[in-house]
DNA sequence: AAACAAAAAGATATGTTATAACGTTTCTTA
DNA sequence: TAAGAAACGTTATAACATATCTTTTTGTTT
C-alpha cells in the first residue's frame, strides 16, 4: 500500500474547511460504535486506520498486506473482508464499485449517499454529496415504480492537480 | 445462462413505446459497425445475441458457458472478453459495475450516460437515461476542477413488478 | 495468385477479488 | 461454570479478468 506523490489527500469533502486527520476521523468512529452499542474491535479500528492512512481508495488485498506489515502477523481475507463488511454497515467506509476498493468514509455521522469522482492520475478519490442528484435519482425511480436501497455513482476522470501537470 | 421468470425484458427504455427485439438490435448494430468501418465478426456478434437474448446483465463466465452451448465449441475468457470490449468500445454494451455483468445497450445509435436500476428480485436492470443528473454531475465535476471522462450511475432496489409480488 | 501486413481468435497460464465452510477463541451472562 | 453469541482464524475454492504467445483469418499490394 504506497501512498501516492505528496499531495493533498483528495477525498476531503471541498465543503469543509478542516482537514480531516486519521487520529480524528477514527476517534469519531469508535465513539459512533459506543453509541450503537457495536464492536469497534483491534481489527476493524486497524483495518479503518490504514484506510485514512492510504490516501486514496485501496482494494482489499492490499489491506491484507498492509495489517500484515503492521502487525507482523499473516492475516486471511476473510478476515479482511469481513471487517470492511462491518465498517460498511455502519456507514465508515464505502466500496467504489468500479475499482474494487474501499474509501473511509469523511462523514460518517451524516446519513449520506455519496457521490465519488475517481482521478486516474494520481488515483485518489473526492467524496461529494448532492442532494440534488439523490433527489433527481428518486423522481426517475418513482416513474419507473422502482424502489431503491443503494445508490452508486461515481465519475472517472481527471483531478485538477492531474490535469495542470499534464499527466493522464 | 438460464433466463429469468417469464416477465418482460426490463431494460426496455420506458420512453420507448416498441419493444427491442434482439434482431431488429443486433441488425442495428451490424450496421452501426458496417457505417463506422469496424468488424463484427461472428463471434463478436454472438455474444451480443446472447446479451440480448439473456434478458438481464450477464456475467462473462455466463456468456462463455452460452457460446459453448450454442455453438459446441470450448471458448476460453479472454475471447469472450475480447469481444466484449469491442462491443463497449463501440457503445453497444454496457458493463454494470456493481455487478460484474454487461448488458446490451438499448440506443447504441445515441451517444448517452447510462443509468441503470437494478432489481435484486429478478436481477434485471432497466437503462434509462436523465440528461439532467448528467448536467448536475457536470456541474459538480467544474466546482472540484475534475474533468469527467466516464459516469456510473446505478441504483439497486426493487423492481414495480417484484415489489408487487412481495419480492426481495 | 503469392507475399505481406494487420486484425482477430485460440491456448495456456496466471493474476485479482471475494466467499463458503468449518473450527477456535473470547466475552458475556445466566 | 455451562451455554450462547460474536468475532476471528484457516483452508479451500469460486468468480472475475488479463498477460503472453501462437495460429488463423482477412484484407491489401505486388
Amino acid at each position: 500500500m504506497t501512498n501516492p506523490p505528496s499531495r493533498p489527500q483528495s477525498w476531503t469533502d471541498p465543503d469543509c474547511r478542516g482537514r480531516h486527520s486519521a487520529r480524528e476521523r477514527v476517534a469519531l468512529a469508535v465513539s459512533i460504535c459506543e453509541g450503537r452499542g457495536v464492536q469497534m474491535t483491534e481489527l476493524r479500528r486497524r483495518v479503518l486506520e490504514l484506510l485514512w492512512a492510504s490516501g486514496r481508495p485501496t482494494g482489499a488485498y492490499e489491506l491484507i498486506e498492509a495489517v500484515k506489515l503492521r502487525d507482523s502477523r499473516p492475516v486471511a481475507p476473510p478476515t479482511v473482508y469481513r471487517a470492511l463488511h462491518f465498517l460498511m454497515a455502519q456507514g465508515l467506509v464505502s466500496r467504489i464499485e468500479s475499482l474494487n476498493a474501499y474509501v473511509p468514509c469523511v462523514h460518517p455521522e451524516r446519513d449520506h449517499d455519496c457521490l465519488f469522482f475517481i482521478c486516474s492520475g494520481c488515483r485518489a478519490s473526492v467524496e461529494l454529496e448532492d442532494p440534488r442528484i439523490k433527489g433527481l435519482l428518486a423522481e426517475d425511480a418513482a416513474v419507473l415504480g422502482f424502489v431503491a436501497t443503494r445508490r452508486m455513482v461515481e465519475v472517472q476522470g481527471t483531478c485538477a492537480q492531474c490535469a495542470e501537470a499534464g499527466a493522464a
